[in-house]
This record gives C-alpha cells, sequence and structure tokens, in this order.
DNA sequence: TTTAATATAGTACAAATGTTCTATGGTATA
DNA sequence: TATACCATAGAACATTTGTACTATATTAAA
C-alpha cells in the first residue's frame, strides 16, 4: 500500500470514527486537499479490488474499512519446539474480550479484601467477577450476604445447615443461622488479577 | 418510549450492525412495512428531538443511534450499608475492557501447568496475560524460555548468577547456567482465572 | 357522535451523492 | 525525445436521498 493509500484510508476510518457515518466522496476529496471526485473514485475503487474496502455501489456513505477482525488476546498453550512464543501455531484460542463484555449482563467484579480464600488461588486485590444469581449449588464459591457483610465463600449445605466454607487452615468455617440475614448475591466465574500498579482500573 | 418507537429504533440499530452503515429514508421505511417516507421523516423527528437519535440534516445515512457509552464492567469495592450490592454509589470503577484489548498489543495469554507458583495464587489453568519484553527486573515474575522449555517463574540475579525461583517449597530454584539457552519473553501483568468450563475459551 | 390529533400515503422537489467521460499535466519508461 | 502511464481536474448525468406539502385514514378525546 502506497503513502498515499494510506492516508486515504485513514482518513475514511478516522472519520467515521469521529462522525459515526463514512464520508462521502466529495467529503474525502475535501479531505484530502484534492478538487476533484473522479480522483477519489480512481483511488477507492483501487482499494476495493486491493479488499482493503467495500462499498455498495449506489449508495450513498457505504463505505466501509475491511479491518481484520478483532478475534481477542492470544491465548498460547503449549509451545512447539523451535517456534517463536508468538508463533501462529502456537495459539490455541483466543480470549473474545467483546464477547465477553457483551454477555455480563448484570455482572460485576467484588475486590478481594483478606486471605480467607488463600488455598483457591484468591488473593486481596484480585478481582471476582461475580455473576447475580439467588440459589447456588453445593461446593460452588460465591458472594454471600450475611448480617450485611459481604463474603466470598464456598457454599456448603448440609444436615447441620448452611456453611461458609473458607479456603484457608487459619480459618474457620461460617455457620449461617436461622436468625441471620442471609443472601446469596452470586456465582464466582471468573478472577482478573492486575499485577502492575499501573493497571489499578479503580483510578479510571 | 413506544412500542413502535423501540421497532423502529432497534431496526436502525440492526442495520448499521449488519450492513456498517446507517440505513436511508426510505430503507427503514422498507424495513417497517411503511409505503410512505413521511412516516419515517416524523417518527425520525421525534426520536431526535427525545435525544434518542441524531442526525445530520440533509446529509445521508448520517442517523446515528445515541446508545449509552459501554463503560466496561463496574468494580464493587466496599458495599455500604443498607444499599443493594450493585448500587451505583458502590462502584468504584470500571474495568474498560475494550481499552484494554485495544492496548494490549503484542501481549498474549499463557496457560499455566503445574503448581510451582501456587504460593503466589497462580494455578494450573490460569490464564496469564504476559507483556513481551527482553530484560525484566530483579524479583518480577515473567514468562522464561530455558532451553526450549517455556516456564513462569520470579525472576532473580545474584552475586552468583540467575535463578529462576518458584513460589512453592515443594519445588527448588532453578538456575539458569552459562551454558543454557535462556531468553525473557515478558512480564507477567495480569491474570484471568475462567472458574466453568463454559467458559473454555479455547474451544471457541 | 363530533372533533381534534395522529399516523400514513402519495407526490414533488431540491440537494446530496455516486458515476462516467474527456481533458490536462506530470512522471516514469523505452 | 517520444511514448505510455497515471493522477488529477472539470463537467455532466442519473440515482439516491432528505425534506416538505397535501390528502386520507385511523385513533383518541370531548
Amino acid at each position: 500500500m502506497t503513502e498515499k493509500q494510506k492516508r486515504f484510508l485513514d482518513f475514511i476510518i478516522r472519520f467515521k470514527e469521529e462522525n459515526g457515518y463514512s464520508p462521502s466522496v466529495r467529503e474525502i476529496a475535501k479531505g484530502l486537499g484534492l478538487a476533484s471526485t473522479s480522483s477519489v473514485k480512481s483511488m477507492l475503487d483501487k482499494l476495493i479490488n486491493q479488499g482493503v474496502l467495500s462499498m455498495m455501489s449506489g449508495k450513498a456513505r457505504s463505505i466501509i474499512a475491511n479491518e481484520p477482525e478483532v478475534k481477542g488476546i492470544p491465548i498460547i498453550g503449549h509451545i512447539r519446539a523451535g517456534t517463536p512464543v508468538t508463533a501462529e501455531e502456537n495459539i490455541e484460542g483466543y480470549i473474545p474480550i467483546k464477547e465477553f463484555l457483551k454477555n455480563s449482563n448484570g455482572g460485576f467484579f467484588l475486590i478481594v479484601d483478606g486471605y480467607s480464600m488463600k488455598d483457591k488461588g484468591i488473593l486481596p486485590g484480585d478481582y471476582i467477577f461475580i455473576q447475580p444469581q439467588k440459589i447456588i449449588s453445593n461446593g460452588q464459591i460465591g458472594a454471600f450476604r450475611l448480617n450485611g457483610e459481604v463474603t466470598l465463600k464456598t457454599f456448603r449445605k448440609t444436615n447441620d445447615g448452611i456453611f461458609l466454607m473458607p479456603a484457608n487452615d487459619e480459618f474457620e468455617p461460617i455457620p449461617v443461622l436461622e436468625t441471620d440475614e442471609f443472601e446469596v448475591i452470586g456465582r464466582y466465574v471468573m478472577l482478573l488479577r492486575l499485577v502492575e500498579k499501573g493497571y489499578d482500573f479503580r483510578l479510571a
């Protein structure tokens, strides 16, 4: 792609980002300092031929940039001998962040406070994604509200009643009494840990 | 918003999602089964007045839906007494997933294999986000390639040489010899853990 | 029922817009 | 230098498209 074509493409992408709709042929001409629309048209046809752009012929402002689909962040599971780590053949999949964002209806992150779930690899400062639900299965980890306090524990229901189980020998199981105000907030679905302080999203 | 207005809005949003550009007034009419453009025009003006839609008057296909900006997934740090967990005043920030995706240039996820970093809360199956870089500071956790094997360890440089330190008493520090093929792959920046099997992105 | 408001249809028009054609000037190539 | 190629300009044309106006049906209100 030539330098001129790159400017051309950039203008279209920027225009759409700023305005929400694509530029007309004449607006492209103006934006690139061209006096005629035919120059734009020929460049347009070229880029469409190259597959960089698409448009519905005749339809106004229907130019769209065929940007490579953002699949997400690549997952490298096992590395084959002799290949660079990020080589194509090592990619086992993608974390489809956008999809996740779309499907996270109602979910939210809790920030972990203490070490009571340490043995499950859950540490203070971790972000715990909670999928809200009113009931939870035996053995699942979830967020619970007990007498006003919110806590993350393993849910255990026995003949002796309900217990909120820590994952740390230094902590005791918490029995849920009949008289307690108790509520299941949601299920622990995902954990996000930010190692660098610079990534503290609470500042954003 | 009336039922009809909702259908109207939905059509515009869906059209743009599918085609990449907004529908014309006549295309909206056709899509809603209307024979005339004036009906569309009046409905359009109404929704623009309500602030639901915007358009540049006179400019073709410039209708845009003023959808509320997706900030990301809310973070709940501490819960104030008496409020529902997800109440507005409990939200301490947002995880701006889209921004993160944009700024993750070159980064990737590694899948953790064993328990050697257990004490750092890093467990098998965890997704470790690696920010590629060639040098790493003393004490930082990173991904390293040692004689063809990729491993996640704490980097330690002493007078006796370089050691890759596990975070688990049952594992021994790994000395990096002069004769070893050794390479810093990148820095451990973030951890993602998916609790449910249904969320295994490798299948996606 | 009568009246007013609203939605829709039909039509027309002017501006916007994609497209085509010819001409011109510059640039690379033989 | 001569020739071919390409970018650009200018103009003209046919659709597309937003907009306005009137008429008719439909619905809501009095």
